[in-house]
RNA sequence: GGUGGGGUUCCCGAGUGGCUAAAGGGAGCAGACUGUAAAUCUGCCGGCGACGCCUUCGGAGGUUCGAAUCCUCCCCCCACCA
């Protein structure tokens, strides 16, 4: 099958340009594609898992995905479907937060044997020189189209304005398109749905340029059926980097997945077989559940390896009930399915700290020790999770705002925090 | 450069001398109901070992018994004009 048909089937694919060109070109052999990361932060997070996993099928279907690294471009930041200019930030930033991109994507794409590579447009874009960039690249654009593009409407409109350096951004991500179609013969860009007047951009230079078709694919933006943009959380973003989101919290993310968005979260995330995910629509109840927990089993896997993600699944069964998860249910993943219960105790990843010993015998308040790991804000705000009959100390709701956590409180060498139903934190002593 | 309008707690946005830790909404948190879901209802939603104290309304000063609210200077934003 056409990757484009997989990609489609999956969900992947909001918009594109010539379409039976676009098959042909992708037919052909092993043909090169492109998508853009920026290196505005260490680290990617979910809401670039689209992009990262389209580029994994591409591979996975024979084709030779590049990723791009927006080393010189990030130094300028894109304006397109943003309300905000971005803070420009500094060369050295970009250098260090390209290292753990080109980390990060290592985990889902193989950078081995040249069947897929990192560029970084830093290498073409700020040795420029800007009278020839205008005659050369500058000449080919029309101001009144760009000011027409929907891409720029949000700032156009607003107070904010759009500034100049903004305004170039989409020449210079056309220039890359066409500088990889030059150096690769790569002629497919792909990015999410904010990037098509971008792309566009480039295809028409492109042709413009060097007499070429080049091609350009979409992704929807994905949101959760409730309508907020996936992958923010009240603790701010989803990292794919572990010491950001440890696998753990990665996974619990996954598993706390809408009912409506397990089936789409399953074709867009994971790589098992869409026929199988396709029943997934007829479960509920506890059998959806079980769908959750291959979803989120999944996910965690390609994103931090099945060891981990199997420590994150026990430390679910540990935390939140054991599930026998049915065989008929996505048989194709490798998930665990029986009974966790000879987890080992290095298998927990659940959130934890060391504490010494004579901190209890002592006796620490209730509320200071939930500040203290982190399960609220501040004293304050632990205060009012007690209050509000949140805490719970080995299983058992703590009932008085100064209640005294002492020695008596230990069990097997640990207390179990909670912050309400979902968070948790044990505490082991050192004795 | 001129004229006018603004900068309020995570966000939006009321408030124009004491009743204001500051309306309302959103986000978030907790409880109930559940399936570690959604929806709904209820409560909470600056900090502090806490019936009291401390810090907050662009920044710095000042007036006043008392200021987010009045005055002065400064910074930033927006609109129209040039």
């Amino acid at each position: 099958m056409n990757v484009i048909n997989i990609l489609r089937e999956r969900g992947f694919i909001e918009n594109m340009t010539h379409e039976e060109e676009l098959h042909e070109y992708l037919e052909a052999g092993s043909a090169s594609c492109y998508i853009g990361f920026d290196p505005t932060a260490a680290s990617l997070h979910v809401g670039s898992l689209v992009p990262i996993m389209s580029l994994a099928h591409m591979q996975r279907n024979g084709h030779h995905p590049i990723a791009l690294v927006g080393g010189g471009t990030g130094l300028i930041g894109d304006p397109s479907g943003k309300t905000e200019m971005r803070k420009l930030i500094t060369k050295e930033d970009v250098e260090f937060n390209k290292v753990g991109i080109r980390k990060q994507l290592a985990n889902f794409i193989n950078f081995s044997d040249h069947s897929a590579e990192m560029v970084d447009n830093a290498d073409w874009l700020t040795g420029l020189g800007y009278i020839d960039f205008l005659r050369d690249i500058g000449r080919f654009f029309s101001v009144n189209r760009m000011i027409k593009a929907e891409s720029y409407k949000l700032r156009l409109e607003s107070d904010e304005g759009l500034s100049f350096i903004e305004f170039n951004y989409m020449l210079l991500q056309a220039y890359d398109f066409m500088k990889l179609a030059e150096s690769h013969g790569c002629r497919l860009q792909m990015g999410g749905s904010d990037q098509w007047g971008n792309i566009v951009a480039g295809v028409d230079l492109v042709r413009r340029k060097l007499q070429q078709t080049a091609f350009g694919i979409t992704f929807p933006l994905i949101t959760t059926s409730t309508g907020a943009k996936m992958g923010k959380t009240a603790n701010g973003a989803v990292w794919l980097d572990s010491e950001r989101t440890s696998p753990y919290d990665y996974y619990q993310f996954w598993v706390n997945t809408d009912d409506n968005d397990v089936a789409r979260f399953l074709a867009l995330f994971t790589f098992l077989p869409m026929e199988e995910i396709g029943e997934v629509k007829n479960l509920e109840g506890a059998d959806l559940n079980s769908a959750k927990s291959i979803l989120a089993y999944e996910a965690t896997k390609l994103c931090h390896g099945q060891e981990e993600s199997q420590k994150a699944k026990h430390s679910a069964s540990a935390n939140f009930g054991d599930r026998i998860i049915p065989d008929s249910i996505l048989p194709s993943s490798d998930i665990s399915r029986g009974r966790t219960r000879g987890a080992g105790i290095s298998d927990d990843t659940t959130p934890q700290s060391t504490f010494e010993m004579a901190i209890f015998e002592s006796g620490i308040p209730a509320f200071k020790l939930y500040h203290e790991v982190g399960l609220a804000q501040s004293g304050s705000a632990a205060r009012r999770l007690i209050a509000q009959g949140g805490a719970y100390l080995n299983g058992n709701r703590i009932e008085s705002i100064d209640y005294i956590i002492d020695a008596g409180d230990i069990e097997n060498e640990e207390i179990l925090l909670k912050a309400g139903k979902k968070k948790i934190h044990k505490i082991k002593i050192k004795m």
